[in-house]
DNA sequence: ACATTGTTGATTTACTAAGTAGACTTTAGA
DNA sequence: TCTAAAGTCTACTTAGTAAATCAACAATGT
């Protein structure tokens, strides 16, 4: 029930980006070295997102990535989807790559997982990059409210 | 965010002793053909179970495996845990295996990740052995139904 | 021209999933 | 008590994937 490394990475990179979102590009580096992702690794997950159309990329001097679409618009299942594929807990119940089940009979199993499906997807399609950052916010400035506190 | 093959063999393997629960024990054998898992790849599953706590066993002529505790007491959560390890998509918001975040100014996404373990927890710890068989049944007799209404 | 940055494809390494082999132990019943 | 039928145990294999690295390449700004 685990999403991979690389999908977390790709998940952290986008929290960054969109921090960045009105602020410009940010260089790969910057990202692998605020985020402790080994650069080569990130490299292809960012080319992977640029390929799904997420990111727009600029080559050279003073370029980098940054988010095609604002954080509004990206949910956390899309990324998910592009980097680790399908949500759902059985190939059965997933409506991105149906399996046939292959026991009919046992299908009180796959209402179940359906069932799960349906919770995990309903999360992540309803949260949005911004929102994760709006979230980030709220928790240190509950942080330092707590710190004023002592 | 998959189950893993071997977890959802065990799943399989699992609905079928609880299927037997009162006729008695049933044979490696026969769960591997009714529900094509390989044989010597269920045997280690079952034994997995067995450690776990759940299974009783008897070997020679007229063996095989039952269930310790009826299926009303044996949720699916325990099994993909005993198999596949702790539920949560992240390692960093785990109960079974926490793991602390690499970074805690992204904790926005920690939290996402926590509300989608909780769903997932809710919904598998909820369930027993018996509900996914009278899930079965019930669906089961609805197609006859139809095939009747034909 | 040149350093900087992203792009691409090949390769490596390590790990895990999935499955197999074979010797061993227990048991029921002829 | 012998034997065939079951589970048990240890070790191994094989395949695939995750994670990461390498090195050559292409675009860009100064």
């Amino acid at each position: 029930m685990r999403i991979s490394k690389k999908g977390e990475y790709a998940l952290r990179a986008m929290i960054d980006l969109s921090l960045n979102f009105k602020k410009g590009s940010v260089q790969i580096h910057e990202i692998s070295e605020k985020e402790k992702i080994p650069k080569k690794f990130l490299e292809h997950i960012l080319l992977e997102l640029k390929k799904a159309g997420l990111l727009q990329s600029k080559r050279g001097i003073g370029g980098g990535y940054c988010l095609i679409k604002p954080p509004e618009e990206i949910t956390l299942a899309q990324v998910i989807r592009i980097i680790d594929g399908p949500l759902a807990p059985l190939g059965c119940v997933s409506e991105w790559a149906h399996i046939s089940c292959p026991e009919e009979k046992n299908c009180g199993l796959q209402s179940v997982m359906l069932e799960v499906r349906n919770a995990i997807v309903k999360i992540l399609e309803g949260i949005t990059f911004a929102d994760v950052c709006k979230r980030t916010k709220g928790m240190l400035e509950k942080r330092s409210e707590r710190i004023i506190k002592k």
